[in-house]
DNA sequence: GCTTGTTTCAAACGACCGTATGAATTTTTA
DNA sequence: TAAAAATTCATACGGTCGTTTGAAACAAGC
């Protein structure tokens, strides 16, 4: 393994599990057994090292859900929940992995808490998925206003979010026992049928 | 406004905007036009700091999500909607007052990445008002297997915790003019739709 | 008024941070 | 194999961190 791979999943961890500010360099390069100096060798800078961490998985994350999507859209008229489906999976099936798990962890951390320029580049390739998937959604939900359907898209993205998070997140913590028995397959089951549910749900009057 | 008052609100409002490692004691004072030694003096250490300012406001929280919980209670035969009208808008509700919102922002930096001991401490928090909220939403969803209702609980949290991130969130960059002239009380309304249809929502047959 | 207790203050401590440097080492190229 | 390029290494720099200290300023009680 190379002296940037060893970085790289070095880094991944250690960010997942204390944040970007909360890990040092030092602990980085101890972890990984390399020379302190070469993450500047290699990446220039520790900013530069938490774009290279984070886009050495989201491309082909975001490239998994595009192919998931066409994929189903390629079998013609896909149901609102095999479109759900083909988002949220490529995302929560990588939890089943270990590797995997420390990226997702990673990924609903800055979900949640975007930082600086992250979040524009990390905002660019959400936008690229969406505009994918919005035109076979709006097939689905064509009552809905613009407004209603982007929030409840909002909505749906926060709950990926939190269920990205994974055993962190707080109400698993007194519930333990009863989440880790779950396969990612059957919490994909579980969550699609709930946004689904809350997706076709009818818009409210505008009152108030 | 005491030595103490200053720093727990130029905390509050650093920790919101940069996190608990990345603000520093000499920020929080400078901002506070207090002394640096005084965090010290006051509170121990940044640590107990940092417990302080969790606790000032979410006593007061969890206290109305039970004391609207209970109000609903009191009227008779709450309906799904008023039971979960009743969770969700002491947070959001604060997000219309620039203290609250900062506070709400720094809750939902918790509810993700909650940190060592803070966890617990939240975590029992959660619980009292767990307990307070499930008997009545057990009612509403009979047919649920105990399984099936923790995980939609999960995920009702996960989308709360979202929204109470705000502006902040990924996909409100894009859209954000749309989602800024949405009062909180719009946002409750639809947020509150959102989530009935997914706790209704028929459980699926156990397969795979 | 003087004492006692509380709070503020400037200054300093050692520790750790990200980064830079130049020599030693390994790898590649001719 | 000798020269050149790429990488690794120990070490150091300036800066910031959380915390401590002891004196100064202030408040309260007798």
């Amino acid at each position: 393994m190379s002296t940037q791979e060893k970085i790289l999943d070095a880094a991944e961890a250690l960010f997942a599990e204390y944040g970007f500010v909360g890990t040092s360099l030092r602990a980085i390069t101890q972890s990984a057994e390399v020379n302190l100096a070469s993450v500047n060798y290699h990446f220039g800078s520790k900013e530069a090292l938490v774009k290279a961490v984070l886009q050495r998985r989201s491309e082909p994350l975001n490239q998994s859900r595009i192919a998931r999507l066409e994929a189903v859209i390629a079998e013609g008229n896909p149901s609102l929940e095999a479109l759900l489906t083909a988002f949220v999976s490529p995302a929560l099936e990588m939890t089943d992995s270990e590797d995997g798990a420390r990226y997702i962890k990673l990924l609903a951390r800055i979900t949640i808490e975007p930082m600086g320029e992250l979040r524009d580049s990390l905002n660019a390739q959400y936008e690229a998925v969406m505009t994918r998937f919005m035109p076979p959604l709006r097939e689905h939900l064509p009552e809905l206003s613009q407004e209603a359907l982007l929030w409840r898209i909002h909505f749906v993205l926060g709950t990926l979010g939190y269920c990205m998070a994974g055993k962190d997140a707080v109400l698993l913590e007194s519930q333990g026992a009863l989440f880790e028995q779950t396969s990612a397959a059957q919490m994909i089951q579980r969550l699609v049928r709930f946004l689904c549910a809350g997706l076709r749900s009818p818009e409210l009057d505008v009152s108030l």
